[in-house]
DNA sequence: TCAAAGTGGAGGAGCAATCTCTACTTCGGC
DNA sequence: GCCGAAGTAGAGATTGCTCCTCCACTTTGA
């Protein structure tokens, strides 16, 4: 990743880490909205320390998201890898909620070109092939609703997000009924229900879900 | 509403509609984010007039609201007065989502209690009873699966919004595939698929969709 | 030991929205 | 058609951000 680098002093490679740490946490919960003040804050470092270390938000939010790429593509892949078609799909979505739960920042960075550099473009053109893949084995196979394209995933991965993200502090696991829900109606046809995995959320919660759903959620 | 206001110079009333006419434009377009001297550029008029109009953004929105709310709760009532169980979950959601369409703030104003005043916390008031009576009947004539909350319905409400607002650009009436989706995915068991209604986003457009999703949803 | 590397954080620059203020225009009753 | 009350335009003051620079100081390690 960052080979051809000379080497820092030991104090500003220890410093370093601090503001990835902080980066990582605050992006996590607040989303990648935040500035670079609050993640010195947070770090413990000045603000100029972190503009030395990463000239833009780019920067930071590049270093931060690396590795996480990949494991998208390899989620994909190991769903392909399944036996049963329809475990395909399901660890598809699954796995993709998974790896974003708990992360505001992880969906507007992966979804799309605003951030980021090269890394991500190459993880979403080894994507779609896999993903298309799935959805025809599926079809295929007669266990995934003919009318069913391969741009409905992300669709419906942008439409179960928005539960996750909404819900993350009255219920964190809500998303997981609403997949469930999707997931049924993703089949032909069917005999009874998949078990739901969360309880709903508390109907005394549910403005505070709405307002969470509403309020900056993000930015770009 | 304003009975006891005594009338307004005719240029007076007639800069008020051009005013309360701009703020549903730009609402609709934009979210509730807009700017007042935006919607004063829009409406023709100088910022002060919208001031002295609405001196707070909230006035505007609740002279705009003022009527909307009413559809709601008018909605309800039509999907509870229904014969067939299901269809009132049918009618109440996809209801929702039609009177939501093409209008950016309406689920903010709406959903959250962050709008407006009185008038909306009524409509909630006299809303949930319903909603909650139409899911049991649903259940109890065994046509909704048994592991669902009424909770999950504003759930699923603000997760089909996510993909209503965001495809409002590239394909306006893809919901109606994802709420065809969920409905699906709604019932114990079945034999075949709801007709969805709506052709899937095009591949070459969801990169737009994911931006529109992640970039400034409209604030709260 | 000391030059090079690194640091902190006050503060300047920029931006965008809210809201005020007043010289001017328009209305409409008489 | 006059004229005072009602209404208007929109420049700009105010506020509240974030980004980012700069340089006197501290730390490191050869």
């Amino acid at each position: 990743m960052s080979a051809p680098e000379k080497p820092l002093r030991r104090d500003a490679e220890r410093n370093r880490q601090l503001i990835l740490q902080a980066g990582r946490e605050l992006f996590a919960e607040r989303g990648l909205a935040v500035s670079l003040d609050d993640v010195a804050a947070r770090a413990g470092v000045g603000v100029g320390t972190v503009y030395r270390r990463f000239p833009h938000r780019e920067a930071l939010v590049d270093a931060l998201f690396e590795h996480r790429i990949d494991e998208l593509v390899v989620n994909a892949e190991q769903a392909l890898a399944l036996d049963d078609p329809w475990e395909s799909i399901v660890h598809l979505l699954e796995g993709y909620m998974e790896l974003q739960a708990g992360d505001r920042s992880f969906g507007p960075v992966v979804l799309t070109d605003a951030h980021g550099r090269g890394g991500l473009d190459r993880a979403r053109i080894k994507l779609k092939p896999v993903v298309d893949q799935i959805v025809l084995r599926a079809q295929g196979a007669g266990v995934l609703r003919s009318d069913f394209a391969p741009t409905d995933i992300p669709t419906i991965i942008l439409m179960v997000s928005q539960v996750q993200n909404a819900a993350r502090d009255v219920a964190p696991q809500v998303w997981r009924r609403q997949l469930a829900i999707v997931l049924d109606g993703l089949r032909p046809s069917r005999d009874g229900t998949r078990e739901m995995g969360a309880d709903a959320v508390d109907a005394m919660d549910v403005p505070q879900m709405m307002r969470a759903a509403f309020e900056t959620p993000g930015k770009g």
